[in-house]
DNA sequence: GTGGTCACG
DNA sequence: ACGTACGTGACCACT
């Protein structure tokens, strides 16, 4: 018997793309919308054992064919940009599936669903239409259903007339006039104003339609008949939209539909190449990428049962743990999971999770996958656990793949590999056999082995060896402080006039540009902008705004710094453990926090004070070390840009150089504000430069920051050229890479919104910048670390900064750690221009840093 | 939880 | 005509 399934293509996808979370392939091509489209298509094939099947689309995306422009402004909205790109990629998997789609200028999906249903119905096929739009459900007959997706994906409804009676009480043929009355915002027909669901139901059971109802106005009593009588032509209108048009001229019939077995398709490869495996598999399992192992189980209740199965696993060979569900191990080549079957938090079996992970000591020794090593590391520790070596990290090798995916719940990698079902230890074997063959091919590997993965014991150590703090330094300078908030807040109120919450935006704009009348800059969201910089225009002429800065600017270290470092002082060591982030940033720095020491004030003198409470243990001293103008010397090298390199290698100042040269001018007669805009001309580079960007900063005319950056860059073609390719490269591969293949994906760079564009160009110039010069500095901790340890000393590194790294050295190692730092940091990558690291040392943070 | 502000590279 | 420098984290006010 046949049987046709017509899909709603626009409706699937967009309730698939607000239903799943986005997704994406390693390229960036956003997938999410068309694999929960492909997963609604299975579900109605499965459900109606359909023969034949077509999918209509809208000629263009969002179709106005009864919309007015205003009514696009107020509140259609258009496709989102994560979504737009989907259609071409299920346009790409229908074909590859043998699956026509039908779209046509002038007609919505809509219309061509009703056409095919009315000649399926004409050749007595029977049909069933898949769609989220309840428009539909006046095409139902005994032989053409609608299959209703309710409440996202889940749920599918079979509509026929009787179902649709008991629904909205009406036929089939009711249903445009039942529309014309309640509307559907969902779909911006306005119906009658005021008239819901509800009435409407009511109103069409007592009148039939529309024109019935219009009729015998007069049997509608109260405020209703107004409403009804006020929005008359609303409701024509709202009907005839919601009226499908059932004769399109369509070049295809029912049968031209009947479907190819997908295994004698392209589609397995095609859903493959956008790296949707688990529905590939779905489809055809002998054909896709072969199923993954299955694993034995065995469960372990004793701590003798879990020693002996630790000393039968096979010798040498890498050894997971997982504790998604049960505490569970399995190592490479053994085939079997072993289970302790402890859950996540509490006891069975009178067992703690700390007993059964002590039990595992003789499986900690062994070469670890883990997911998330270094938390384990900290976790092991805390129980005097062996500590394991990380062989694998799956969160970080995660990270690699995806720089900006934020998160990396082990159980979600997993089921895009497995599909549902549940992660353990034999999991976490595959993942990683997955995401090495991945880190091979994209050329990262190199990357993971030889620093991310050996990183994560640097960062162990270093949070584990924390930076000790001096509390009693902290409080003086606080009670100095409060002395300070507590006078400039009494001449605020009285220059005032009045008391007021100082730190809050809010009040603080009503009081300076309403109440005082003073001169407001640009607005935001909520109110008057009270940021630094507008304050900074008025202090000259307000004595009272530059006692709010000095206001700001205290309190800003007060809570911040001197509170918020006490709060977090270990009193048994006097030291602070700082967290470091090693799979956040998009760039591949490191991020620091609870407490972030990586933005411990320096720049202006009040705040750099706090670092005179930033102590090495007793009888060391800091040693801290910095790389003087790494990115711009990564430019250099990555941009090949013979000037910049040359003044590099003779040891120039660079901006002072840029200057000259930008601007035509001899370095011995350089002005000192050349050199300023020079240099802030080199961010703007580094940033990916914008001329609004740069104005902003040298507070110059934008049209003057412009031609800063015409000369600059026609002065250095070379990086002007290398931007642009950067760019275009980016577009065309959907990501951007460092010097050493730490990746970031882009899709903005295809988008046609010019602000979400502009905004990815800039980032695609900064990232393998930025990145490169990360990728450099972790190199060089790991080698640092390396170093420290062949030479047995005891210089702890303690502190990374992106650019600058801290240790503590007994006074006696001091100049070893002090040249060990500055051949590992120099040495840590071979670029055409040289690496300089600049080393110092003191008693205290403050004086060690000059 | 979000937005504004400000500390760092 | 539009709105923008890149990358972070913490604190506060306010919803």
């Amino acid at each position: 018997m046949d049987m046709l399934l017509l899909i709603d293509g626009h409706s699937l996808m967009y309730r698939a793309f607000y239903a799943l979370p986005l997704m994406n392939d390693s390229r960036g091509r956003y997938t999410n919308a068309v694999f929960g489209f492909w997963n609604m298509l299975l579900k109605g094939m499965e459900m109606t054992g359909a023969t034949h099947a077509a999918v209509a689309l809208d000629m263009h995306a969002p179709t106005f064919r009864h919309l007015e422009y205003k009514d696009y402004k107020a509140g259609r909205a258009p496709m989102p940009e994560e979504l737009r790109p989907q259609f071409d990629v299920l346009r790409e998997t229908l074909e590859a599936a043998g699956i026509p789609y039908l779209q046509l200028e002038g007609y919505e999906a809509d219309d061509i669903l009703g056409t095919l249903s009315r000649m399926a119905e004409e050749s007595g096929m029977p049909c069933r239409i898949v769609t989220g739009d309840r428009d539909s459900l006046q095409l139902v007959t005994d032989s053409t259903h609608v299959l209703l997706t309710q409440k996202g994906l889940t749920l599918v409804e079979d509509f026929d007339p009787a179902r649709l009676m008991e629904y909205w009480q009406v036929t089939p043929a009711q249903v445009p006039d039942l529309k014309g009355m309640m509307g559907d915002t969902s779909d911006h027909i306005p119906g009658i104003p005021g008239v819901g669901e509800k009435t409407a139901i009511k109103l069409i059971g007592q009148f039939g339609s529309l024109d019935g109802l219009y009729e015998h106005l007069d049997e509608v009593g109260g405020k209703l008949r107004d409403k009804i009588e006020a929005g008359r032509d609303s409701a024509y209108f709202s009907r005839d939209l919601a009226t499908i048009d059932r004769n399109v001229p369509l070049d295809r019939g029912p049968e031209d539909c009947r479907l190819t077995p997908f295994e004698d398709t392209d589609l397995v490869s095609c859903l493959e190449s956008y790296e949707l495996m688990s529905l590939a598999r779905k489809i055809s399992p002998a054909q896709a990428a072969p199923a993954l192992p299955e694993f034995e189980t065995k469960t372990l209740l004793t701590a003798d049962e879990i020693r002996n199965a630790a000393s039968k696993l096979p010798e040498g060979v890498r050894t997971a743990l997982d504790l998604s569900e049960d505490l569970t191990f399995a190592a490479e080549g053994d085939g079997t999971v072993y289970r302790l079957p402890f859950r996540k938090d509490l006891l069975s079996e009178g067992w703690l999770l700390e007993d059964a992970l002590a039990a595992l000591a003789p499986v900690l020794e062994r070469p670890m996958v883990l997911h998330g090593a270094k938390a384990w590391m900290h976790r092991l520790r805390d129980l005097s656990l062996p500590l394991p070596t990380p062989v694998f990290d799956t969160e970080i090798a995660a990270y690699l793949l995806d720089s900006t995916a934020g998160k990396y719940p082990a159980a979600d990698l997993f089921r895009k590999i497995a599909g549902d079902r549940p992660l353990d230890a034999g999991g976490l074997l595959l993942l990683m056999k997955a995401q090495e063959e991945e880190l091979k091919k994209e050329n990262q590997w190199d990357l993971f082995q030889k620093t991310e993965l050996p990183l994560v014991s640097v960062l162990f150590d270093m949070e584990e060896t924390g930076f000790r703090v001096d509390r009693e330094e902290l409080a003086a300078q606080g009670r100095v402080l409060a002395e300070k908030i507590s006078s400039l807040q009494e001449q605020i109120y009285a220059l005032s006039g009045e008391t007021f919450n100082i730190q809050s935006p809010k009040q603080l704009g009503e009081v300076l540009f309403e109440k005082l009348g003073l001169p407001h800059g640009k607005k935001t969201k909520t109110g008057y902008s009270t940021a630094a910089d507008i304050l900074e225009d008025l202090a000259g002429d307000y004595p009272v705004v530059r006692m709010i800065l000095e206001y700001r600017q205290a309190s800003k270290l007060m809570g911040t710094y001197i509170e918020g470092l006490q709060a977090l002082i270990d009193p048994a060591t006097s030291r602070i453990h700082t967290r470091f982030n090693q799979t956040l940033t998009a760039t591949g720095r490191l991020s620091s926090a609870e407490p972030n020491l990586q933005n411990i004030p320096i720049r202006m003198p009040e705040g750099k004070l706090i670092r005179r409470a930033f102590l090495p243990r007793e009888g060391c001293v800091l040693v801290d070390a910095d790389y003087s103008q790494i990115e711009l010397r990564v430019l250099a090298h990555m941009a090949g840009d013979p000037s910049l390199t040359q003044a590099f290698l003779n040891g120039e100042d660079i901006h002072a150089h840029t200057a000259s040269e930008v601007f035509h001018v001899p370095m011995e007669t350089l002005p000192h504000e050349l050199r300023s805009a020079a240099k802030a001309v080199n961010f703007g580079i580094i940033y990916g430069i914008s001329d609004f960007g740069l104005s902003r900063q040298l507070d110059i005319p934008v049209k003057q920051a412009g031609e800063y950056i015409r000369q600059y860059l026609e002065t250095y073609s070379s990086v002007s050229g290398y931007m642009k390719q950067i760019v275009e490269d980016g577009r065309k591969n959907g990501y951007v890479e460092t010097l050493f293949h730490r990746r970031r994906p882009m899709p903005d760079l295809r988008s046609r919104d010019y602000n979400r564009r502009s905004a990815a160009e800039r980032m695609a110039m900064n990232a393998p910048i930025q990145g490169t010069a990360a990728d450099i500095m972790k190199i060089a901790m790991v080698s640092v670390a390396k170093a420290l340890k062949e030479r047995n000393m005891q210089t702890r590194m303690i502190l990374q900064v992106h650019d600058e790294l801290v240790l503590e050295a007994p006074v006696e190692e001091r100049d070893a750690a002090a040249e060990l730092l500055v051949s590992c940091m120099r040495d840590a990558a071979q670029l055409t221009v040289p690496l300089q690291v600049e080393v110092t040392w003191g008693d205290n943070w403050y004086e060690a840093k000059p």
